[in-house]
DNA sequence: TCATTATGTAAAATAAACTTGACACAATGT
DNA sequence: ACATTGTGTCAAGTTTATTTTACATAATGA
């Protein structure tokens, strides 16, 4: 799943681990997110729409 | 994870099985996520999202 | 040169999502 | 009375998400 979180977090200047704290997860799993290792739970995908005060789609888009 | 499918199901007369089909997954994901059994994986919200011509966050609503 | 920070990655463990197969029960139609 | 349909649920198994711990490497700063 794409995803705009690596630009999302340099906008800000934040770290993998700035943004892993504020989302309460390790991380890793930003890490993996980011790399597309693999794809954010639904619950986790609305706690990071919500820190960046964007929608889900806005953030993910399938494949 | 509260959720719309039951009434979105109803407005379009189809049974559990029948959205079911059209996600290509098992009847009991459907009912397991409409009894908030569990939620949905990100990719399966963006293909319910998508069936229904509608944005996740209209869909579902952590907690 | 040394310590720190940021990132990528791996392995092993646990938790969560999803599968197939099955059973029960209520409602509906024949 | 019988068969069918829709829903809820359970058990056992597989796959995916997430954790902790750990290591490697590149860049930065003292």
């Amino acid at each position: 799943m794409r995803n705009r979180l690596k630009i999302l977090r340099a906008e800000r200047n934040w770290s993998q681990a700035d943004l892993a704290d504020r989302l309460s997860v390790s991380r890793q799993t930003v890490n993996a997110i980011e790399t597309e290792k693999y794809d954010p739970s639904l619950p986790l995908a609305f706690k990071i729409a919500d820190l960046f005060a964007l929608r889900i789609e806005d953030i993910f888009a399938p494949a």
